[in-house]
DNA sequence: CGGTCTCTTGACGGAGTTCAAAGCTAGTGG
DNA sequence: CCACTAGCTTTGAACTCCGTCAAGAGACCG
């Protein structure tokens, strides 16, 4: 199983099989069911998790109740409230599978003592953010760029399995709109 | 000048004296003038800005040709578009000096070599990315959770200097609706 | 002082929300 | 393996936030 964080630690740097084995000692694998949470709001946020294979999203509930998704993480991406995560401060956040997962875990502390020990973990986290920050810069571009509809369609273009993957009402609550919104889309679309 | 650079990077990583004029010879200083532009849609993204003084924007230019601004630098914050910078491609960013101001200024090839012999300098790109990934977040939280009206108030509260800094018209660009709204909105909290 | 940016005001229209109700689908237990 | 139910999706009508357009009032700079 862990053959494949190996796999995905590889494309970013090279490590000894010794010293893979060194640093999959500070993880921890857990396996969750769906709809199984790892986070719940108010909750010191201890985790930083590596989705091995399945599927979390992260989301809060707003004023008038509704939950917002604000990111999914599949294989091979990581998911926690970092702001939460770094400061070892409740979240107000949860977080939860979305499909049975496969995942590793690491805790702050953890994580600190793994960048100490193993400085090409250094280059490895900062590649990790710099590609999550890059990612969040696009998106941040797309939700002032485009109508909903017009997001809707960008997504669907560009990650037509994904849209497979995730029931709609999910797919309306991560493009920031209602699933009666959505349905109407999708109906246009048709015809 | 580039003392405040020093002082910045002494809050993640300790240096001697030595080791920051080693690392200083990575960076090139410019001055550039209100309105001057750093890069222009469509040319490569040569560089990654430090502001030492004064304040940036990133911008692009909607299908309706109307300038929407993504980001704003002030004092202590980098800014590239991150997409293009690491891959060395084309932007589809402006970024613009939105007052006149004081920059270093560090090239792909120089963050690769200096991050190659100066591993600490890994570190503080790590710490750096993180934040930035970390406000990205909670940007599309305030995004996906507030209407546009209060996403204003919201901002009003927590930057009021930022928003004495910078023109009306850039701040509707950057919550993401028109000045006219914003005037709008303005009016109705003063009666 | 004259001209070009910037901010304000108001009328109108449209994208997207809200609420309510009905149709569908998939997972669960029997 | 079927039936039942809870959860998901669709539809439609009324409503609202916010954009667009146009025109005028300030404000700042040479």
């Amino acid at each position: 199983m862990s053959a494949i964080f190996r796999s995905h630690l590889d494309k970013f740097i090279h490590l000894s099989d010794q010293e893979y084995q060194e640093i999959l000692t500070f993880f921890e694998a857990h396996s969750v069911s769906k709809k199984e949470y790892l986070l719940q709001e108010g909750q010191v946020c201890k985790k930083h998790y590596f989705v091995l294979k399945g599927c979390l999203r992260k989301f809060f509930i707003n004023e008038k109740g509704v939950e917002q998704t604000t990111e999914f993480a599949i294989e091979n991406w990581w998911l926690t409230d970092h702001i939460a995560y770094e400061r070892q401060l409740q979240s107000g956040f949860h977080i939860q599978a979305v499909e049975k997962a496969d995942l590793l875990s690491i805790s702050h502390s953890s994580q600190e003592n793994l960048l100490q020990q193993h400085p090409k973990m250094e280059r490895y986290f900062r590649y990790v953010y710099q590609r999550a920050f890059a990612a969040s810069q696009m998106r941040i571009r797309y939700l002032y760029g485009l109508s909903r509809e017009e997001l809707y369609r960008h997504f669907n273009e560009h990650y037509p399995e994904f849209v497979q993957r995730v029931p709609q009402y999910l797919l309306a609550s991560f493009l920031g709109f209602t699933p009666e919104y959505l349905s109407e889309i999708r109906s246009r679309n048709r015809s």
